[in-house]
DNA sequence: TATTGACCTAGAGTAGGCTCTAGGGTGTTC
DNA sequence: GAACACCCTAGAGCCTACTCTAGGTCAATA
């Protein structure tokens, strides 16, 4: 039994709003939804997993514009693959710098609290930041 | 001997465009930046050491108004440096949820390239993501 | 002194990513 | 059969963070 939603429920499901999911489809980031009779939108398990994963994307600095290319390739079937995987391998790599960048801004961060600590304790501004 | 700089050897230092750092300034992101006989902005090194810190927390997600609450109250001097490590806290904590959020996707990445391989090796797609 | 390059202000324009409005249809419930 | 919740489309509006334009000034150089 595979469970269908309207999209109502289904942005709750994936914690966005009506109006995203919308605007996330006609950005063409969100594949084969179909529809009922009364031309409703209805979404799929395979959707809630396609969100969160496109979701956990966008988190991590993916742009609107590669989802779409991951997305547009994932409907051409096992032919586009490889190009996933290097999309993906891609945006591996940008994540890992990031969290380089985000390392050393706390230790940056730490560098300024010392000195500020450093300045409460002898009442008066250290000459230089390194503590 | 203290060096001083006119705006484009300023922004070319601190590698951001001459009207980023006019702009910066509009917003209230860089302190007491004084003026030459023609009415030319002067900048020194301790500017240079700002806005070198200001850019690593812009490039960590701190936003404009969180920057600008900080040089305001490093204008204000001793009195606010509580305020200012507070501030500077809240901003490491959200840095390390980051960092959390980036190695999730990670793994997330890694989850589906195992699964396209799989997919590759069989030569079919496999039921799960889970490979 | 005329040109050139760097600087000035005020304000308009842009890109990305939503977010919301207006006007209207559908379907279940009392 | 009417009220109510939920859905539809098209398109305007908004926020953040720049980025650029227009029109003009200043100072060192040829």
């Amino acid at each position: 039994m595979s469970t269908r939603y309207h999209i109502g429920r289904f942005a709750k499901l994936v914690d966005r709003s009506v109006h995203t999911i919308r605007w996330y489809e006609a950005q063409g980031l969100i594949p084969a939804v179909g529809r009922d009779a009364g031309g409703r939108r209805v979404y799929e398990d395979e959707h809630v997993e396609h969100l969160l994963f496109l979701e956990r994307m966008r988190r991590t600095g993916m742009s609107v514009a590669e989802i779409r290319r991951l997305t547009e390739l994932s409907m051409q079937g096992w032919r586009t693959l490889e190009a996933r995987k290097s999309l993906l391998k891609d945006h591996r790599a940008a994540i890992e710098e990031n969290v380089a960048s985000l390392r050393a801004a706390i230790d940056d961060i730490d560098a300024k609290i010392a000195f500020y600590d450093a300045w409460e304790r002898n009442k008066r501004r250290p000459r230089k930041e390194t503590a």
